[in-house]
DNA sequence: GTGTTTGCAAAGTGTTTGCAATTTA
DNA sequence: TAAATTGCAAACACTTTGCAAACAC
């Protein structure tokens, strides 16, 4: 048997996140494989499909959590559900209008040939591009 | 004194939607002046303003009426309320993530050097960028 | 008159909160 | 055992819906 799963209680020892059963098994299903796309009810209902016991509430708090401490991104695509993003990476999406389906765009896929400059006595925090696609 | 708001009836008979005493003042809200971003209860308390008898349910119909009609944009910056921009031509946005306010950045003030090739059989139906901005 | 539109109230969706019980360090 | 975390259920904010009454043409 491998030893327990020491990168992942790193990782939210590093964030000052306690390794609780919940976050360590939430985390398990974030981060252990490719990058993802998750709503809360997605990686809710994933973590029953694995028989994690773990509310919804704490799933909230726990993806709110991560993101604080930057290991998830928000991404809005969708009034009125939120999406989180394991990769923190610069990069942008594509919306499938029909299917409701995000997928990445790499960062140097787009570049941008000249950006505004921000309000007075702002900075920019992020740029978000999606790029909103449906069937010709 | 003024013909009645002609320009107004016209522009709702030119996309089919009949000029009913809500839709007119509503429209007349939303398009006499400059552009603007308005929320369904933004709108709905400004018509109370104006004393416009029009329930919140019927500001939500129009918003959507006048969005399918292509005289609005919706705008997602927010998961869990809705923008209409009245502006629809290409452009994007700043938003100020301490004060939420949204503001406009013309569509030439952001280029794009490249764009990816959307998913096979898709279409772009729209590139949206979003500026969060925040205080330096 | 006939089909469209409206308003209300109820229901729906996704999310947050208060707090007692449990768990972690 | 002290502080952090969890789960539940209730509350919340925003939006949509069903349907009878009112309205536009």
């Amino acid at each position: 048997m491998d030893r327990p799963f020491t990168h992942i209680v790193d990782k939210l020892r590093s964030v000052d996140l306690r390794p609780t059963r919940q976050r360590m098994a939430l985390a398990k299903l974030l981060f252990d494989g490719p990058h993802r796309h998750v709503t809360a009810e997605m990686l809710h209902s994933e973590a029953q499909d694995a028989n994690v016991k773990v509310s919804l509430a704490t799933v909230y708090n726990t993806l709110h959590q991560f993101t604080g401490a930057g290991l998830l991104k928000e991404i809005v695509i969708d009034a009125g559900r939120s999406y989180f993003d394991t990769n923190i990476e610069t990069h942008h999406h594509f919306y499938n209008e029909d299917s409701k389906v995000l997928s990445d765009i790499s960062g140097d896929q787009i570049s941008f040939e000249q950006l505004p400059t921000p309000p007075d006595g702002k900075q920019i925090s992020s740029v978000d591009v999606v790029v909103r696609v449906r069937s010709v």
